[in-house]
RNA sequence: CGCGGGGUGGAGCAGCCUGGUAGCUCGUCGGGCUCAUAACCCGAAGGUCGUAGGUUCAAAUCCUACCUCCGCAACCA
């Protein structure tokens, strides 16, 4: 029976460029979506760009431009990128359209309807020089246990204490440096602590079979911890959707973000003459499915199935969660050079179909985080790809095309062949895997076959036959069969690579390759082309060169970073020279700097002030290398208190000069020596 | 004791649910072959399956504790 399928990716935050995380998802999904419709499968796969929210609406406005034209732009890049990764989504939306908005304000009104919307009033930092309320991001201070500087709202990063926001010492604005005052708000509230929901949720998150395992347990523990309501309204100024009868009051960015999916579907549906309500509606019997990263699955698992049921729409069949992608066993580094985005492994590495190989090698149904090895990705391609799977038609697509006219030998010669068969009942333990985003368990599978394939070639020899006039038949046999053999693997990888595929059809001059094809074995119709390459080798120097330009491209992107935005702390209380004077300050050489092991943030240096030498240690490793920094002379303050710290006694303070963003020691002019005092 | 997921030959992974001589790809070494994009085929070396206990005739697999790595931590997006 024809299915109907509804699949969305997780939308992305419009203010930056994909980078190979985002990516993976969509080749996940892009898999899954090719495996249905090659069933036959009605699929509608879409996806837009998530616009709304403070980010934003400040990054447009220090670009000076409008958020409209911010994400309209990142809109195009976000369009060209997917589609050069031969992602087959049939629509990419904005959560900034008609659709939504209307879509929004109706959830908004039938959820209201339900009463499961209320009002609080709550109180919130505020920040008076830029007149908006801020978010607990925009918020730093000093730590009210250790006094560290410059952290944010909930927890210390030098000395791991853990506390709420109003508890910040000296807080400060990171957009204007103002402190910010409390201020009461009028907020909305999705009312998910409703019996209803809690009832609901409960059902539906630990129905037996829907929800991976991790998924369910993680959600049992929302539960334990009992739900609570969701504040989904903020104040003006605000790049979003005002709520409908509260003026100066604006939708949260993740209130319409998921409504988002299905507006990018409505407008689908509008083109395709989709009739959307019936597709919706509360007891339909089309399927939805949504891709996301166990990062985002609070909303997904238990506001977003709340909303729909509410708001009396269908719930999702399944939400599939992954984890995320790390490079080299590492979280992507962009001073490492492996924090890739997508533009600049196509500008580098050309093929995507290498990425969308490597990644279907190693995804599976779980969460776990996913690692792009560099050194195996290259191995992986060349070996699994050109090595063994290519190199069947490389090795007998030749003989076929010169000496048999490009046809094949009479299928009943073969017909009974007992590989074959074998292969072709793979057909549904295949489909099956890849149904169950165990793709890394169906490329082994599927290569076993190559192998066993080139094994196969190998015992045959058809190089040798061919030198043989009485054994023609025998090479026509071998290398048919082989073909037919390659044209089956291709038939199973083509989810995966689907321009691969396309070139291979054309090769074995055949259409379009669809599951049920794989009963139809190559025949007299069919005339085998000239063969050419189907796949180039991925270059190491390739690889080399991807990580060398993101390592140029992060240095290029410093000097004009800061200058766009220096965040000007205003100027402190005035105190006389008396104050002044009581601050030793003296010049220091540092004679070893090294990391601290466990601190995130510090670098132990020994300090040389001409009469001793000082222990101090200085949050700047995110800046410095203890290699940069032995040898330099610096300005220390010397009669600072000594300060006891996780790691051993501070024993003074390095002048260093910041704006939150970048950081930078202070040094004196040549001729300085240790022990001078500064004044 | 915040939560989740890992720790298997040099690298990347499978096996673990349903205990029973440790498997795949790459790499290394030796051999073969030459149709093919230095490819393919055969063989070898290399593992106390994170550590310590426990259950069992038998544990990579089940249980407990610990060590360690990665990621996350809703009122940020």
């Amino acid at each position: 029976m024809k299915k109907q399928i509804l699949v969305t990716t997780a939308l992305p935050y419009a203010n930056g460029s994909f980078h190979i995380g985002h990516i993976m998802e969509y080749i996940q999904a892009d898999i899954w979506v090719r495996t249905q419709r090659m069933q036959g499968h009605e699929v509608h796969f879409v996806c837009a760009d998530d616009t709304h929210g403070a980010p934003i609406m400040l990054k447009a406005e220090s670009e000076g431009v409008t958020p409209e034209a911010l994400v309209a732009r990142i809109g195009e890049e976000h369009k060209r990128d997917w589609a050069d990764f031969n992602i087959s989504f049939d629509h990419w939306h904005s959560t900034h359209s008609p659709e939504n908005r209307e879509l929004a304000e109706m959830f908004y009104n039938k959820l209201k309807a339900n009463e499961l919307i209320v009002t609080k009033t709550i109180e919130q930092f505020y920040d008076p020089v830029k007149g908006m309320f801020l978010p607990d991001r925009y918020i730093k201070g000093e730590c009210p246990k250790c006094g560290a500087k410059d952290q944010y709202g909930d927890s210390c990063e030098v000395c791991g204490a853990v506390y709420a926001p109003t508890e910040l010492k000296n807080p400060y604005s990171t957009l204007t440096g103002a402190k910010p005052v409390m201020k009461q708000s009028e907020h909305h509230f999705f009312k998910l602590s409703d019996k209803r929901c809690v009832d609901f949720l409960q059902e539906w998150t630990q129905a037996p079979g829907r929800l991976q395992v991790e998924v369910a347990n993680k959600a049992s523990e929302w539960f334990k911890a009992g739900l609570n309501d969701w504040d989904i309204s903020r104040d003006a100024p605000y790049f979003g959707f005002e709520i409908p009868g509260a003026p100066g009051k604006y939708f949260y960015v993740w209130l319409d973000a998921p409504i988002g999916y299905l507006a990018s579907f409505k407008h689908w549906c509008g083109k395709q003459g989709i009739d959307f309500d019936a597709f919706l509606k509360a007891d339909s019997k089309t399927e939805m499915f949504h891709f996301i990263g166990k990062d985002i699955l609070y909303f997904h698992t238990l506001f977003w199935p709340a909303m729909l049921k509410f708001a009396g729409y269908r719930v999702p069949t399944n939400v599939f969660v992954h984890g995320f992608v790390t490079v080299n066993g590492e979280k992507m580094s962009k001073s490492r050079g492996t924090f890739i985005n997508a533009r600049s492994y196509l500008d580098h590495l050309k093929n995507p179909e290498y990425l969308r190989y490597y990644l279907a090698a190693k995804l599976n149904a779980s969460m776990e985080d996913i690692d792009l090895n560099l050194d195996d990705f290259v191995a992986r391609v060349n070996s699994d790809l050109v090595g063994k799977y290519i190199n069947i038609a490389s090795r007998c697509a030749g003989f076929i095309e010169k000496r048999f006219a490009g046809k094949i030998q009479d299928p009943a010669l073969w017909a009974g062949d007992e590989t074959l068969a074998k292969m072709r009942g793979s057909k549904g333990e295949i489909i099956a895997l890849f149904e169950a985003r165990e793709f890394a368990k169906a490329i082994r599978l599927i290569m076993e076959m190559a192998a066993d394939i080139n094994k196969f070639i190998d015992s045959e020899r058809p190089w040798e036959l061919a030198k043989d006039a009485a054994k023609q038949t025998v090479l026509h046999s071998v290398c048919t069969r082989a073909l037919e053999a390659f044209r089956m693997l291709t038939l199973y990888l083509k989810p995966v690579l689907p321009v691969l595929a396309a070139n291979v059809e054309k090769l074995l001059g055949i259409p379009e390759l669809s599951w049920e094809d794989i009963d139809k074995p190559l025949s007299a119709q069919n005339t085998i082309q000239k063969y050419k390459h189907l796949m180039t080798r991925v270059e190491v120097k390739q690889i080399e060169d991807l990580t060398a330009a993101n390592q140029a491209g992060l240095q290029a992107e410093k000097p004009t970073a800061p200058a766009v935005a220096v965040n000007i702390v205003p100027i402190g209380e005035t105190i006389g020279i008396d104050d002044f004077s009581r601050i030793d300050l003296r010049v220091a050489k540092i004679v070893h700097a090294e990391h601290v092991p466990d601190a995130e943030k510090l670098l132990k240096l020994t300090l040389d002030i001409g009469s001793e030498t000082r222990t101090v240690f200085a949050g700047i490793k995110s800046a410095y290398s203890p290699e940069s920094l032995i040898g330099r002379h610096t300005v220390m303050v010397a009669n600072l208190a000594p300060r006891k710290m996780r790691f051993g006694e501070s024993q003074g303070m390095v002048l260093a000069a910041g704006d939150g963003t970048g950081l930078y020691i202070l040094s004196p002019d040549d001729g300085a020596k240790p022990g001078m005092r500064v004044k």
